[in-house]
DNA sequence: TCGGTGGCCCTTA
DNA sequence: ATAAGGGCCACCG
């Protein structure tokens, strides 16, 4: 667990600190920025540990050994001691078991703008739905960039917490996932995604839902095209499609139009 | 339908 | 400083 940072640190705080707690050594070490705290906590695809600090949850992994977790911590945030903590960041258990992680507060200090932008915008996909990889690289800026958007999420230091998995293909399959695709899959299908509906959608061409009696046309899983009656559903091939039968893009749920 | 290909663009070694 | 490579995507056979 320790690097050779902490003992020297740790060390001399405990000389300084007397006979201090560890939760009192931690606060101090926590505020100067020099420790994480980690602990496990359950998620739908297993035990994971977390580390968090000050600043929020700066790293996730499951099925993992305290030790394994140091190391890939070590690799993707940097050398910073890590301290065991007696319990879990509050709320944080219950984000985790419900998927509404949005109030979580998460360090991302050590990750690079783009990086953060992707990992912001990721964190806006409700529980129960998706969005593409090319509508993340559209609502940063970047709507090119939809390759570099995928190997961001790759490096998503807290999967869950920000739900990299609510991003996938085009094709309406879900694509590569940190934890492997297998665990994507469940976890999506958990929180009430059909993906079998989605590809199955994308085979018959249809991109996008409308309503006719709203004029608005929306991702297949948003909240808002799920309410549309049978008699009013209108299935649509893309943007491009939608706008010339003049229906609008959704508010909550953005449509982009597709590639060039 | 599946698999390969070329394009894209950010990060890291 | 540059080149390789990655949770993609559209296109083609």
């Amino acid at each position: 667990m320790s690097s050779e940072l902490d003992e020297p640190v740790l060390g001399g705080l405990r000389n300084l600190g007397g006979h201090m707690s560890q939760e009192q050594r931690f606060g101090i070490l926590s505020a100067l920025d020099l420790v994480d705290e980690y602990v496990s906590v359950p998620t739908a695809i297993g035990d994971a540990i977390v580390a968090f600090n000050q600043h929020g949850i700066s790293y996730l992994r499951v099925a993992t050994t305290p030790a394994q977790f140091a190391a890939g911590y070590a690799r993707q945030i940097g050398p910073r001691p890590l301290t065991p903590a007696r319990r879990p960041p509050p709320g944080l258990v219950t984000a985790l078991r419900t998927g509404r992680t949005g109030r979580i507060r998460v360090d991302l200090r050590s990750h690079a703008p783009f990086q953060r932008d992707v990992l912001a915008a990721a964190r806006e996909i409700p529980v129960g739905e998706v969005r593409p990889y090319r509508w993340i690289a559209a609502a940063i800026g970047r709507p090119n960039a939809t390759r570099a958007v995928g190997t961001a999420l790759g490096h998503n230091p807290v999967p869950l917490v920000i739900p990299c998995h609510r991003v996938v293909r085009s094709d309406g399959k879900p694509g590569g996932y940190v934890f492997g695709a297998v665990s994507k899959e469940g976890i999506l299908r958990r929180e009430g995604v059909d993906i079998d509906y989605l590809v199955a959608l994308h085979r018959r061409g249809v991109g996008y839902i409308g309503s006719d009696t709203t004029g608005v046309f929306c991702h297949p899983t948003c909240h808002n095209a799920r309410r549309i009656t049978d008699e009013h559903r209108v299935l649509l091939r893309d943007a491009m499609h939608a706008q010339n039968r003049h229906f609008r893009p959704c508010r909550a749920c953005r449509p982009v139009p597709s590639a060039a």
